[in-house]
DNA sequence: CGACGTTTTGAAGCTGATCAATCTTTGTGG
DNA sequence: CCACAAAGATTGATCAGCTTCAAAACGTCG
């Protein structure tokens, strides 16, 4: 059931029969399922589990004192939450579903299990860690200098590629689950300029939004508009070397 | 030489003497000077090395097509880049010196021989990168939600706490060796508005900043004013568990 | 149908950007 | 030790992008 975070990893490497039902078995232990604007845990908690997002979107968030919230960033089919999070004693941010979530809950135990066991998902958690890191990073750049436009294109193009490496898109389209509402709060705009903003976006044609489904004609078009680099995504399979290949017919399907 | 880094480290756990050796010989291997607007590595190089700022100050930041710069976070003496960096192909950011900058060049090698017969090392080594990832989550809702003096003065409270872990605080003072262009290009402002920022905060008594030379009279002052919360620093000794107690008389030095 | 959440629209106001000039500091060479 | 150049800090004036507030339209679901 895992299907997604499997396929995000293959595309770095190429996984074995074993490694996969090794993630099938980790993901499969603790299942949970929670509603929108529910909390996965909260600021402050002592993190116990990693979280492995199955199914819905959910976000990491930060609330100010007086109400401000900031998404900084979101969780899509197939994301995990910190790896190593138990280092730290307590959450510094809160994490919480903005759709429906379906989750697993991954002890560190069976984690540290998993990757003694399967170096091939270690190194490929590894790639996801580095790649969650550059996005937060390119979350930095996207606040900092681009325009609302740029922003929200930028983060369409990216939210599209993810999407894609996870099997979630059909064609130039996609599903956009989340009000404008919290799109204004993950990217430091009020909905009202987020309205105004997609309005700009649909009348330069450079995409089709209606309801939840997001279509881009031309994500080179979106992404020349947004100044979107995807080298932080780093889907140049680095990892080909690693492809598992112990066993006839592994990695093949 | 790496005292930066050991006094960051004893932050979270005690280090025996053996382990400080280790990384004494680990930052002694190669070490490199450059001058300010020089790059240690560029956007787009293969990552060989992990870098560790011994002196100076540096940055990550990102240039996009039409010339606007992003500075995604600050490198301060004893702070380390990316720790398995490597498992990429290619840097998808730069990272430049702000002042005259010494580093040590850590090779894979190393790195990997030193963790693997130092575990409070690795142990306080994933402490030090949870940290900064949690920095970045936190520049995200800076630029996000902050506005520019609470974003400037949570920054300067960030940087005023980081120095002091590494031993670089005298008192209520720090340097603060940066341009405010470079502010300005940190917190998505620009020069004129961080200057007239800047202004502000010395106005209302939170700030002394002479020169080079920035005086904070009160934190907590400064950190009510920035809605500064710094739970996500982690300065809480999580790592206790793991003081060094293998040797009579290790880490009381 | 009615209610609630969400999207859309309009108008007014503020924050921070831009541009351009001046002042200050630092560093360098004579 | 001074003169000069270059970098950085400061100031003023104008402008643009985005926010805020408020209301209306739209959708969706019990």
């Amino acid at each position: 059931m895992p299907r997604h975070l499997i396929s995000k990893l293959e595309q770095f490497t190429r996984l074995s029969v074993s490694d996969k039902q090794a993630l099938e078995t980790a993901a499969g232990e603790k299942r949970r399922r929670i509603g929108p604007r529910e909390d996965i845990i909260r600021e402050g908690d002592d993190p116990a589990f990693v979280n492995l997002i199955l199914d819905g979107w959910a976000c990491r968030y930060k609330q100010l004192e007086d109400g401000r919230r900031q998404i900084i960033s979101f969780f899509l089919p197939g994301d995990l939450c910190d790896t190593h999070i138990y280092v730290l004693r307590e959450m510094d941010h809160s994490i919480g579903a903005l759709t429906p979530v379906t989750y697993a809950e991954i002890s560190r135990e069976t984690l540290a299990r998993v990757t003694a066991e399967h170096p091939r998902i270690t190194q490929a958690l590894w790639w996801d860690t580095l790649v969650a890191a550059a996005i937060q990073r390119e979350w930095t750049v996207n606040l900092g200098q681009r325009t609302a436009a740029e922003r929200l294109g930028h983060l369409l193009c990216e939210i599209f590629i993810r999407l894609r490496g996870v099997g979630l898109t059909e064609g130039h389209s996609c599903v956009l689950p989340v009000t404008q509402a919290d799109l204004g709060d993950a990217m430091g705009l009020s909905n009202v300029h987020i309205n105004r903003t997609l309005q700009e976006l649909r009348g330069s044609g450079l995409i089709v939004l209606k309801g939840r489904q997001l279509t881009i004609p031309s994500l080179a078009a979106l992404q020349a508009a947004s100044l979107f680099n995807p080298n932080y995504l780093h889907l140049d399979r680095v990892g080909r070397h690693l492809d598992a290949n112990d066993q006839a017919g592994d990695g093949t399907d």
